[in-house]
DNA sequence: TATAGTTATGACAACGTTGTCTTTTTCGAG
DNA sequence: CTCGAAAAAGACAACGTTGTCATAACTATA
């Protein structure tokens, strides 16, 4: 192997794979790229050679002369928390299994769409992954429609026909563990909303709404309390609910960050979970584990969301043309100790 | 602007813009890379061309050329939590603020050093930064020495001599927090010790010492007991701890994850914190904010940490030969309501 | 105004890969 | 054994940039 100036031995090109292996560089790139018509005894000399050489393809020349990346964009404001974290997880590592890149870039407020159009610009990559909240964004929808770059989305608000996104059934999970507290006795069940324009939120109370019909429990909108998905409004509707003259003796919160802060409230006006209350919350985070009692909730996984938008993503890069279903992703129930049947009397 | 097949416009190139502003394309290489020998008028012809032609250099045929990918490499392992999504986010917004991109990969268990090498000549990074734990595996270490890749670590165990690093003085911040808990008038003060051979937690087991031993306090091993940093580690801690015949009056975490295992076990016990018993973390992240009471912390900035680490790869990349010192960035104490003088009696 | 010494610009190759097109080889049928 | 078709392999250019070296255009000096 050759060496540098810089010390550094001179990396194998698909040239010296070639010359070892005794054939041209266009059969060598033919080898590398898993073409059909090579000879297997000819396949086999090459692939010794690059072992041999310990050659690795330079992604730049591929890139270059591709002109695409050969990586997927993960669009990103304001990143923070374990969801955040969760689902860039999730899409490193389906991307890292699949050889693909992942180029993360956080956008800021002004000019998105051009801050897009740039990055699709300079970046070139394959596709780009949406996370909440930008997948809502128009702008940045336009972008990609005007440059035909494939992109996924979680739980898109406004989804296209036919188009490709991940979600959870958000609408059935909150159905369901509202009807877990119904099952084990409630009736007068409150809950935390999450931020309006969400639509995690809108079908978490949609599910909740549909709990109490089912079972025949007239809504009751003064046991709706509206929150933002933060700890601070969760401790400030459980005072309204508390305060109630007849409060609920469970409460849905739409998520677990609320839900702890249901819990803070509890604690300080020494009101006992799940005694007195019983308390769900939505998203089997961290938080969930780490606050006392532990909640029960809806565990999704949000990791999996990440992994599954990636997937998707490789399967329309690679065949545009397909008629695609959303990915419904599952979740379960986890049992803390924050629920319990009401108290009699 | 001519038109593909595909239906998208080619972008603008270096040889377009040259032939719009009548130059040749290596004076519009010299503008674009801010070289001195360019005289205004022609810089300024050229410019405007590339305005017009809504020019954006090629990134790849730049890496090509330079055999290098202006990006940094992150490397991680197992990443879960706020810290680990801190740390990147920190790192990505340094990253683009500075127009260099981030490659993050996840390192698997088994054979590590080959996995850092094909990292590294497949990415062409131009330096690496190292989170912990994998900031203190040796053969990751050798694989960079080798390579003679600039790399930067989060608080190495066994830095080099004038090794560049980031770290938070840990011993210093665990001293004064301790020492907040003498000052309030505690005396039989608690120790929860972090995972062993984590250099955190030597030195905020050290600081605690320290503290103690500043205040004249004799040092008791049976106040001190071991955890590994998790939720459950901090409950077994704490019923070891409040079992004691004579059980302390305020209890040091060393990391706030454990300090919420300590409520749970208080809350189980009976035991009200802070009226019974004091307690404060160390992070400052989410847990200490959604749990009840909150947490008396150290607030440390992990997101700081990221963006000094690649500041710093950044000055060290572009200027080698300096000596350098490691990077100390600043904490602070954050009170929450778990901590109060001791009960008088 | 000529001349040397700068400073500014340009021509051209090279980076490593893959697409296009051409040539060679292989293999089965007649 | 020949021929033709199909399969395999190769030659060469192109992707967009920057480094090297050569040349042109400016300055300041004599």
């Amino acid at each position: 192997m050759p060496e540098l100036p810089n010390g550094k031995a001179a990396a194998a090109t698909i040239v010296d794979v070639a010359q070892l292996a005794g054939v041209s560089i266009k059969t060598v790139s033919r080898v590398i790229n898993n073409e059909v018509s090579v000879r297997q005894a000819t396949r086999a000399k090459v692939l010794e050679a690059i072992e041999r050489l310990g050659y690795k393809r330079n992604l730049f020349a591929r890139s270059l002369r591709a002109d695409k990346s050969f990586a997927f964009g993960l669009l990103y404001e304001n990143p923070q928390g374990d969801y955040s974290a969760d689902i860039l997880h999730g899409a490193l590592s389906a991307c890292q299994e699949a050889g693909y890149h992942l180029v993360v870039e956080i956008l800021s407020d002004d000019d998105i769409s051009k801050q897009v159009e740039r990055f699709l610009a300079t970046t070139k990559v394959d596709g780009v992954f949406l996370t909440p909240p930008v997948c809502d964004d128009e702008e940045i929808i336009n972008a990609l429609e005007r440059t035909a770059t494939p992109f996924v989305r979680i739980s898109p608000l406004n989804p296209a026909e036919q188009e490709a996104y991940v979600a959870i059934n958000e609408f059935e999970a909150a159905r369901e563990i509202t009807n877990y507290l119904v099952s084990i006795g409630h009736k007068r069940i409150g809950h935390i909303a999450g931020a309006e324009n969400h639509l995690s939120a809108m079908e978490r109370s949609r599910g909740y709404r549909k709990a109490l019909n089912d079972a025949g429990i007239i809504y009751d909108d003064s046991l709706v309390v509206s929150g933002n998905f933060d700890f601070d409004s969760g401790r400030l509707a459980a005072h309204d609910l508390f305060g109630l003259d007849s409060p609920p003796t469970a409460i849905f919160a739409a998520n677990d960050e609320m839900a702890a802060g249901v819990l803070a409230t509890a604690h300080e006006m020494g009101i006992q979970i799940p005694l007195e209350c019983s308390l769900v919350g939505f998203d089997g985070g961290t938080i969930s584990e780490v606050v006392w009692p532990k909640l029960t909730t809806i565990n999704q996984s949000v990791r999996g969301l990440g992994v599954g938008a990636i997937r998707l993503l490789m399967d329309i890069s690679e065949n545009p043309e397909i008629e695609r279903e959303p990915l419904f992703l599952p979740y379960a129930m986890k049992f803390g100790s924050s629920t319990s049947g009401p108290q009699v009397g």
